[in-house]
DNA sequence: GTCTGGCACTCGGACGCGCAGAGTGCCAGG
DNA sequence: CCTGGCACTCTGCGCGTCCGAGTGCCAGAC
């Protein structure tokens, strides 16, 4: 469709306004970019890119900028992503492996993205669906009250208080945890309720009623705590291009404040590579001037959360993809290892 | 020293230029607020606060506008606090009462507070150093790995875990789990050291070194998590005022993304009641052109953690001291229930 | 003594104007 | 199909002007 040059000249705009944040003109690309033609030949190009709707000019008589649909080009078909230096994947890792548990693993990954990219970060914390169960322990608090404590393969720890139907003795206790453990250890969460659901048989009529409440509210965790919790840093970076987007900072400001709103926008990203959505490509209004570059992480081959970043339209595609895409690694790296 | 009218006069600036955020001149003052004086005396007076620090010039010619001194007085002498009005306070209640746990609770506070004040809320998690434990938990993972779980009795949940030098046996591990908890449950933190400092001696020389890994791992975690985490919501409210703020919107951001500043923030105010820091009274440069306001709460009578807002040292102190203090309490009340 | 009205003065912000520069579209010629 | 040239159109900037808000000060009134 369109010609190799104009792909070229489409490529050559995006990086220069990247660059420098101001509309591109013909005369500035052919000095700037070897294309090998005159001013005048790039305008005719320009024309039929802006009549294609990749670029378009702030008002007429001004040089070009890119539109979403010419990022989305840029992004499939112009660019590559682009690795990191060995020293920076060096620092990365080194950085990521201070930390002490996973809270940490969280906090120090958006702080190195947001640092990397110079955007805003935001990391979600590993998914319980795709985790397994380590291991789950019954405390008796009090005669008719326990306390569940459940852990992860990721090292997560979430804890509920059941408040039983009848006094539950320490023997009965007992047994449960152990029968508990022997099933569900080492197995994933979406496969519990089924390795679970006829464990109330085998113990007292007299305690059933308790076995099937503490059983439903472990359930109940792991449903729950799929309302995923996540982390953002870096908002700070938003004030680098505010300059221009005064009136924008605020729907983002308020949108990251948005934890369904993230998750949703990570959600969406069903590519197992790094996904990058451009502009009005965001479901949520406030962030229809903004990209977001994703990707999973996981400990195993598998992704069991996502990780990325929140920034202009105007980034730099390849450098942010290839941060957040080593990150990703990394992270995933640490977390197999703890 | 400060004629009582000149105390009156100044009362009338900060409440116009808290509400305009326009300097403010003698006329508009006197037709404002009726102090029954005419314009030509206003002006003395607010050249006699002018002279003393409380007030200052943009530029000659324009009107006054508070300095952080001028603040100061008017917080200390010349504002009470305004208290929430009974619906305010029913709204509260019935949000809080909402949470499901402790994450919950805090995030509802800081929900809570950021729409109240329509400014950045902080909510510090309650501190461990004066809560309580509430059981200790013990779990064998490997033959020498140990999983220690620690409860306080905020429903907060911290998880260790511990290699051991020598493989510890399971009837051991109940041992030390049913003496452990029979020294440390429902005991202060800052007690537990001295109540375990000679708990390896009930044990066999073979399993001494393992108590002993094992409770240096819980006084570590005491310690550690007093590095204490806090939430932090509404920054959208920043750019209400980042028409005149431009530049300082950023350092603000920054400020508040470092949860060490934060946290030395809060922990400086030691005032039981509400503490209010002007300006250039925050330690921290970034935050010199703002205000904190913030106070304790706590489960019992006792202050376990602060809470609190940041603004614009141009802020409604009265409406603000009241939010925070009205929060706190109910915050407190949650707490202790649960 | 203290307050008041009057008056001259000083700025900053808004408005209008003109200019320069960058960039465009189009056309005729190679 | 590319190129150089040319007329046109914007925006941004600098400058001068004007207006109004607000001040400081002073002489007179209570």
């Amino acid at each position: 469709m369109l010609s190799e040059r104009r792909l070229q000249v489409l490529r050559a705009i995006v990086q220069d306004y990247v660059g420098t944040e101001e509309p591109v003109g013909s005369k500035a690309l052919t000095e700037r970019h070897n294309l090998g033609v005159s001013p005048a030949t790039v305008r005719n190009d320009m024309a039929a890119l802006e009549e294609e709707g990749y670029i378009a000019q702030p008002h007429t008589s001004a040089g070009r900028i890119p539109t979403d649909k010419g990022y989305r080009l840029f992004v499939d078909k112009l660019a590559g992503v682009k690795p990191m230096t060995p020293p920076e994947r060096r620092a990365i890792q080194n950085f990521l492996e201070g930390a002490v548990d996973l809270d940490d693993v969280v906090a120090r990954t958006v702080r190195l993205l947001a640092q990397l990219t110079r955007q805003v970060a935001v990391v979600q914390y590993p998914s319980l669906t795709r985790s397994t169960v380590r291991h789950v322990e019954l405390l008796s608090l009090a005669p008719a009250r326990v306390m569940l404590v459940l852990i992860t393969d990721t090292g997560r720890v979430e804890q509920r208080m059941v408040d039983c139907p009848a006094p539950f003795g320490e023997t009965s206790l007992a047994d449960l945890r152990a029968r508990l453990n022997s099933r569900v250890a080492g197995r994933r969460f979406t496969d519990v309720p089924k390795l679970v659901e006829d464990l109330p048989e085998a113990f007292e009529v007299e305690d059933r009623g308790t076995v099937s409440t503490v059983l439903s509210t472990l359930l109940e965790t792991l449903v729950e705590e799929n309302e995923e919790r996540l982390m953002i840093g870096g908002t700070a970076n938003l004030t680098r291009f505010a300059h221009d987007f005064p009136l924008t900072i605020r729907p983002v400001l308020e949108a990251l404040e948005e934890q369904v709103v993230l998750l949703k926008l990570l959600g969406e990203a069903k590519d197992p590579g790094v996904t990058v959505r451009i502009g009005h490509e965001n479901a949520h209004e406030g962030l229809n001037s903004t990209s977001v570059v994703s990707v999973g992480y996981g400990s195993g081959g598998e992704a069991v959360a996502k990780l990325g970043v929140v920034g202009p339209t105007r980034m730099d595609y390849p450098g942010t993809m290839g941060a957040v895409r080593a990150v990703a690694r990394y992270v995933g790296q640490i977390l197999a290892e703890s």
